[in-house]
DNA sequence: CTGAAAGCGCTTACAG
DNA sequence: CTGAAAGCGCTTACAG
């Protein structure tokens, strides 16, 4: 179908050897040779085949990004695109491919990534430890976002969770509330500790009917807002650790006719890009989610270009996380 | 590093050609061989290499994806996201990976996706037909997502884009209104059209003042807005024709002391994530994005496993879009 | 039903 | 600087 190196040495009438000296731009060749071969390539509409190339040097130029949650698919989540868009872009800049694979069975995409030999990947969803052993079983170079499960020889890129709902809740206090209500992942660890802390550090009594754990989702938020709209009383204001969350908490306490922030005050988690068009505009602690990507990226290629030593490259990068004030406090 | 099929056939004691049978359940095998050769690969952790299975089958068993917008990244943008949401889940299903490429130079990403050998790609970009013409040239099958032009041997998945833009102008007629704005990305023939024929049909004299071109984002929505808050006597609706728009839209009227729906309605287009959430709940015109995504890839997949005949297997599919009244207008 | 052999399109020592 | 040859890990006729 397409031409191949042979047609492209037999029209410039030299070897093989010699075309892919010259279109890899390794070894030597001369001008001359070089010539001939660019004029040939051109006129024959050469392309490349990575496959074949990958067949030889082990390196297929694609990193995969491996997404799922809970066994529900969240690419579309805004967090999760707005990350996955800062990967691919990077990814492109440094000549790579970004593989996508979802799946409620994440070992059926270990074994995708595996078969089509990605030459890294990034895994932004929580994974367990003993996923974590297959990809180092296979030698994949993986680095985590987001993500707190340790692994030898993996690379983290974080955000301050703990700093940002820290700087939160010590917000929401230093505003004089003392009944604060939290919603938060049961995953997110850091965001629950960080909120114990601060109320602690403040001579505030950790009271767990004000904490409400579930899913990152706009409609568990509404769950959440009713839990607490059960409670004999309201909580002054909540700490809604995502920022879905936090819009489905002021939609369902605005349709109990309360008022956000009158009579309670919410904050959010990411600053997703709806955070600061919704009205309120949600007070939220901002995630850096186009950098967290770019250095995700940066991060694994890295991995895969120093693959020759042994020593364990893996780092942790934390980014700060800043809280934004606006309107829903 | 890892097994292959030899290591496999010799801890099995078998030829290789043997275990490619078993492995791939193709041919004919005795069920003696296959249960060693299960056997051995079990104990081997053999996985298969895609690679080298491409090299000779010629199918890499991945598509690629391809999105960019007038130069711009637009993969976070959330009806792409929950596109190409769509299209990997359904890619998943069907055992293939999707390979995703965001350029500012298309011609290079038309390259990665040719020297990667992906089986097919989705376009979900305005494509001119020179692009088209080239990844024909390939022999790199094709299927175009809400997209117009026409090219042979591609296959098409589309919205309703002039039936739901008819609805929407229709149902602001319906109202009342008679001074109806429209703000339109250029590329959006149809919406356009669909807005001039339902005003024409309705005995309604087209105003080329009433009428904003600009992309379709928040910021350009509001400077939309901008523009009617200049004129003299402001629409009494604006069809904003993309939901990013409205909102900047909605934004920029309630800044300006202008209630909607109250004083001006305002109606959307795609019905994301976010339309139902934003207050007012905007009234727009739902695209299916997921079943659009998922038809894209079984589209696909069929001029992919069909590629023997050379048949003209273009096809369009045009999904109705409905109408959904919410809390603008 | 099974195995030996060729071949997919490249890269990379190895000689020269 | 250049070419012949081996080899990457598979699949697939072709004999048997």
């Amino acid at each position: 179908m397409s031409a191949t190196i042979k047609d492209v040495a037999r029209l410039a009438g030299v070897s093989k050897s010699t075309v892919s000296r010259v279109l890899s731009n390794s070894g030597k060749y001369s001008q001359e040779a070089k010539e001939k071969v660019m004029q040939a390539a051109k006129e024959l509409n050469y392309t490349s085949n990575a496959i074949a190339r990958a067949m030889v040097t082990k390196q297929t130029g694609n990193i995969g990004f491996l997404i799922h949650h809970r066994h529900e698919p969240v690419l579309s989540h805004p967090f999760y695109s707005q990350l996955l868009s800062a990967v691919v872009e990077t990814a492109t800049v440094y000549n790579h491919g970004v593989l996508v694979f979802t799946d409620r069975d994440i070992q059926k995409c270990i074994e995708n990534f595996q078969a089509q030999r990605v030459d890294g990947v990034i895994l932004a969803s929580r994974m367990t430890r003993d996923i974590l052993e297959r990809f180092s079983a296979a030698n994949i170079p993986v680095v985590l976002v987001n993500h707190s499960v340790k692994v030898e020889n993996a690379s983290y890129v974080k955000n301050d969770d703990y700093g940002g709902a820290y700087d939160a809740v010590y917000y929401l206090l230093k505003q004089g509330h003392r009944r604060i209500g939290l919603i938060c992942d049961p995953d997110e660890r850091q965001r629950y500790e960080a909120y114990r802390q601060a109320l602690h550090h403040h001579g505030v009594a950790y009271d767990e009917a004000l904490v409400y754990f579930t899913d990152a989702k706009v409609e568990q938020g509404k769950q959440g807002a009713r839990y607490f709209l059960g409670q004999s009383r309201l909580p002054s204001a909540i700490f809604a650790a995502n920022d879905m969350t936090a819009i489905g908490v002021i939609k369902e306490l605005k349709a109990n006719g309360i008022q956000v922030p009158h009579d309670v005050s919410v904050v959010g988690f990411d600053d997703i890009e709806f955070a600061s068009l919704y009205e309120p505009a949600l007070t939220t602690v901002k995630v850096d989610k186009t950098l967290i990507g770019e250095l995700a990226v940066r991060q694994l290629l890295r991995h895969i270009n120093s693959e020759s030593r042994n020593e364990d490259l893996g780092e942790e990068i934390t980014l700060p996380a800043s809280l934004v004030v606006r309107e829903s406090t």
